[in-house]
DNA sequence: TTTGACAAACCGTCCGGCCGGTATAGCTAA
DNA sequence: TTAGCTATACCGGCCGGACGGTTTGTCAAA
């Protein structure tokens, strides 16, 4: 993101987006004020109304960031798995079930905004609904029988979500039965 | 829920209940205010302070609620499910797939409920997790595979949230078709 | 007369948004 | 070269309104 390697501050737009994406974590949605996320990134209010005029402008921001750097790391996931049937599925299941730390910390703070996001205007969640649009199409094309894909698809969502508002804690050893028997849905059926 | 036919106003405290409902499906998490809540139940503020003594209790007791009229949902449609093997795994199918228009409507209103208890305080949807614990343990005593249950489950929990979020819109045929697919996990692997 | 179940008015706080101001940089023309 | 103009990027304070919560009042039933 940074071209420079040594640059110690980003300029104040990005900084903007980023004390406003940790406070959301920190401290919640609720938490999320202009006056805050001004504080956070060393602007005044002022300053950081002129990069975005309103709290609207501000998740937009977020979101399309977001939403840019989720299609971003899906597309590194699908190229590392090998080409053929199921390539795309394969990846979402890669995504969600062996992801580095880095990707982990990514989809926690991508949660946060999204959430965020939702509770201010459900609207606002378009640019996420495309990269999710695009995913689908994708899958269309993957070679499996109708339902399957979309079912690997639901059932990562779910666990997602599950992690999200901590409904349950998986163990390991469940979370590897629960892959197996999802890519058993992956094999040619009987 | 009301115990007399002919009764055109259940008592406050449930009405108070049912127009916070109202209004977080109306206008969403943000609209949810005591005012607004006590103007559509039509007592006063004051009135519903004294069911309610903060906001916090109000969102409590709808949770409550709401957790109680899913959890009984879920009992029904277990029972409807023939016995044996998986019986509670199917019985979580049968509520995501072909749930009566009724249940479908509870759902929805579950989900606002949720979301708005969670952007207050995540600590509210506890009686919502003791729920789905139980749900869980049911499942490990289900007689499938590790890993096969909770792979359904996930499946409808995501399938759950893409509609409550708005990600997705499914096709009846693409529905059928992810319910034969995880149908699939619950036969005896080869 | 006491009490449960509200009503009505009110208060302090906080937040989003707007405004007037300002320092800096770049351009331009004399 | 430099005085003047303009745009950019930002500061800091203010306001109007909404919202959660409190207090006081009311009134019928017990």
């Amino acid at each position: 993101m940074s071209d420079s390697p040594a640059a110690p501050l980003p300029d104040a737009r990005t900084r903007i987006l980023d004390a406003a994406e940790a406070i959301i974590r920190a401290r919640g949605v609720a938490g999320l004020t202009l006056e805050a996320a001004a504080r956070e990134a060393g602007v005044s209010k002022g300053g950081l109304l002129y990069h975005f005029a309103s709290k609207e402008a501000l998740l937009a921001g977020l979101l399309n960031r977001m939403a840019g750097h989720v299609e971003e790391a899906f597309r590194q996931v699908l190229e590392a798995q090998p080409e053929g049937r199921g390539r795309t599925t394969r990846a979402i299941l890669a995504w969600t079930f062996d992801h580095p730390e880095a990707v982990c910390q990514q989809h926690e703070r991508a949660a946060a905004v999204f959430l965020a996001a939702f509770h201010h205007d459900p609207a606002l969640l378009d640019p996420v609904r495309e990269v999710i649009g695009r995913i689908r199409a994708r899958q269309r094309e993957d070679g499996l029988p109708t339902g399957v894909a979309q079912a690997v698809m639901a059932a990562c969502d779910g666990l997602f979500m599950a992690s999200l508002f901590g409904m349950y804690a998986l163990e390991e050893a469940e979370r590897r039965a629960i892959r197996t028997a999802l890519e058993r849905l992956l094999e040619p059926s009987p």
